[in-house]
DNA sequence: CGCATGCACACAACTGGCAT
DNA sequence: ATGCCAGTTGTGTGCATGCG
């Protein structure tokens, strides 16, 4: 099945398999004779040379794997399913038709993740690159990175493209035209969008694409934009133009030009009756207080935060 | 022998996808 | 926003080979 000779082995007696003139033969060390011959440039009788290339000796232990097992592995693992993701617990299955047979068993999962993360292989990879960049195998970096570069940041950048800004609702997925990545097909960025806010995933990639995501407009917490580029705008303009800010429950902003463009449609009077019910937007009210009294706004901390909040700070700051 | 590399395995911790 | 699941990553151990 391979020409691998260890340098122990030492053929077997009273094996019919074997001639029996080579029994107890130490073939191992013949082997190795021969690899550190070739190795260092010594003399092999030209007539062994021509045997040994025919029946394709293993010169060295790691070409060797890479050229009969591992790089022919990789191949037939692409052509059966398409990409070379190889799952780290994936084995070559036993007897299973689809695969020669001198690959059966073969762990190759684990040979590829240690090529990842511990680098194995480097030689022939690079020697092999090309075909690997072919058929999308990827070693220099995780899988987590990868669908960053490869998926989610493309299509940011494709949703920047047609909607003009980064607001990605939640149930958006990247759909099947052809403006959209084609790897990014299907991915339901509107989730991973929102699981990068709520539970930081991707975020060694999103520091390290900072600028990038910052151009595209990224926002990183939702309400923090809403109140500064909708509702304080719309605030502004309410009390210039009727001189106080008791917006009535009903109240829309107009799509006018008046009005800030991004809060066009904006149910103003809702927002507010919720900010003095439900408590929203307490953090920003409380960072501009001064501002926004000035527009006519009358607000008064609610019991609740007071308790929850404001209190326990003031006792800690007593404390220091 | 000491050192480097490759393989197999195991366990814990973590990650992103996804359903709720 | 939360929690589960499947899969990845990190770490460590043991073993073998090859080389100087």
């Amino acid at each position: 099945m391979h020409l691998m000779v260890p340098i122990r082995f030492v053929v077997p007696k009273d094996d019919e398999l074997w001639p029996r003139a080579t029994w107890g033969y130490q073939l191992g060390k013949q082997a190795a004779w021969l690899r550190k011959q070739r190795r260092g440039g010594g003399v092999i009788p030209s007539f062994a040379l021509a045997d040994l290339e025919d029946m394709d000796f293993a010169w060295g232990n790691n070409q060797y794997r890479w050229d009969h097992f591992i790089f022919p592995a990789l191949r037939r693992f692409f052509e059966l399913h398409g990409h070379t993701n190889v799952p780290a617990i994936f084995h070559v299955p036993k007897g299973d038709v689809d695969w020669p047979e001198r690959l059966w068993g073969r762990r190759l999962g684990g040979t590829v993740s240690n090529m990842r993360k511990r680098h194995d292989y480097e030689k022939q990879v690079r020697a092999n690159s090309e075909e690997l960049a072919v058929m999308g195998f990827c070693y220099d970096s995780t899988f987590y990175d990868r669908n960053w570069r490869e998926k989610v940041l493309p299509a940011l950048k494709a949703y920047h493209e047609a909607y003009r800004h980064c607001r990605v609702w939640s149930s958006f997925v990247v759909p099947g035209e052809p403006q959209w990545s084609v790897t990014a097909r299907g991915l339901k960025l509107g989730v991973v969008v929102s699981d990068m806010r709520s539970k930081g995933i991707y975020a060694d990639q999103a520091t390290r694409d900072k600028l990038e995501l910052q151009e595209l407009g990224f926002i990183w917490d939702r309400s923090d934009w809403e109140w500064k580029e909708r509702i304080l705008p719309s605030m502004e303009t309410f009390s210039d133009a009727f001189g106080h800010c008791r917006v009535p429950i009903n109240f829309a902003v107009p799509s006018d030009a008046s009005w800030s463009k991004q809060a066009h449609g904006l149910k103003l009077g809702r927002v507010m009756a919720d900010i003095r019910s439900k408590k929203t937007y307490f953090d920003q009210i409380v960072r501009s207080t001064d501002h926004l009294a000035s527009l006519g706004f009358e607000w008064k901390i609610p019991p609740s935060k007071w308790e929850q909040i404001v209190e326990p700070l003031l006792v800690r700051y007593e404390h220091l």
